[in-house]
DNA sequence: GTCTATAATTAGATAGAC
DNA sequence: GTCTATCTAATTATAGAC
């Protein structure tokens, strides 16, 4: 070790995961913005500043880059809604004020979500499989322990967790239409804030 | 009149309109699910059972043809948040499970709208502008209303709108994923009514 | 690993016969 | 108004020099 082939390697490591990160940070917007039939390589590219062709070469094609895209922005959501509360109601609160945060921060993955959602296909199907699934079972066990503890407002289950995103990420995933039509800008934190505590006041009972 | 030039302009009349109603509905599935830029004017025709090259006749271009489609979308809201109540309370209440039974049964205007206010552009602001603005304005003033009566809950003026239209819509935007993740169908009448009843729940007082 | 060049496909739009 | 054929430009992906 030490030797010149080490560093090379070591070298050409690192740079390789930097233009990966880059590439995929750039697919965050572009998938976003376009949806996933919407945006081109290239686009993704030019803004990762790299070559449209380091694509192919660092993920085997255009979709695998959209899963990979998939895999971050879950690790995301786990990072932000990360819970170490212990008291039920204490915990649904801060799960809430979380999503609202998250929602703010990373508007991008409810952007795709919409996309993706709208119609069956594969990319859906793994998803849900996937990184939906088994957040909505824990999300669903909590809200109906809460209902019975009378935490939780009158809410059934199968609806409690499309009414609370929707609620939570549309002002956020629509944030230039907010802006120009009603002059916030939803991702300040005072605005932030005051979603978070009506998201409360709306879900859960005093 | 009556001669075969007139019976011929009449029938062509007639088979034009209809060609290019087709062309629009085929547009809001494909613009929904798709959005403008995923969405290929071929397949647009092919779904209205027409050749691609009649929407370059028809309209003017394919931008053309999304104008057209938002037009026929905002008659369509209209006609089903039509609203003949007096009184506030019931008027709003009507209001809101408008906004349940739209979103269920033509899901692809929210599904346009998330595309189109993901980022800003031309089409952006003109819907904004030309639709979107005088609902919303006409919304604000009703809620600021009901608030000062005590019906409606506490939530600002400048988050209530996309709040309530993110509950609405959202479980009905994404029904593909819905149906598969929780194995519910959102646009089922029980369900439609249930969703109502819950939004009226936690937007109004008792 | 990068980058130029390019292959293969598909896009929106138009020309012109009917 | 319709429909075939086609133009130009843009797309994803690959080949191969470096």
């Amino acid at each position: 070790m030490g030797d010149d082939a080490t560093a090379k390697r070591r070298g050409s490591y690192k740079s390789s995961e930097l233009v990966r990160g880059r590439l995929i940070d750039a697919a965050i917007i572009e998938f976003a913005t376009h949806g996933f039939e919407g945006s081109s390589t290239r686009a993704i590219a030019r803004r990762a500043d790299a070559h449209q062709p380091q694509i192919n070469y660092h993920f085997e094609s255009k979709e695998a880059l959209w899963y990979a895209v998939m895999d971050r922005m879950m690790e995301e959501v786990d990072e932000h809604l990360d819970n170490d509360e212990t008291e039920i109601k204490a915990m649904i609160e801060h799960l809430i004020r979380g999503l609202v945060r998250f929602a703010a921060a990373r508007p991008e993955l409810n952007r795709m979500m919409i996309h993706e959602a709208s119609a069956p296909s594969q990319r859906l199907t793994w998803l849900i499989e996937t990184h939906i699934r088994p957040r909505y079972d824990l999300f669903i066990a909590g809200w109906i322990e809460l209902r019975e503890a009378g935490v939780a407002r009158d809410v059934p289950p199968e609806l409690a967790y499309h009414l609370m995103i929707g609620a939570a990420s549309l002002l956020h995933a629509n944030a230039p239409e907010v802006e120009q039509l009603i002059g916030i800008t939803p991702s300040d934190p005072a605005t932030v804030q005051a979603h978070a505590d009506t998201m409360v006041r709306l879900f859960l009972n005093d």
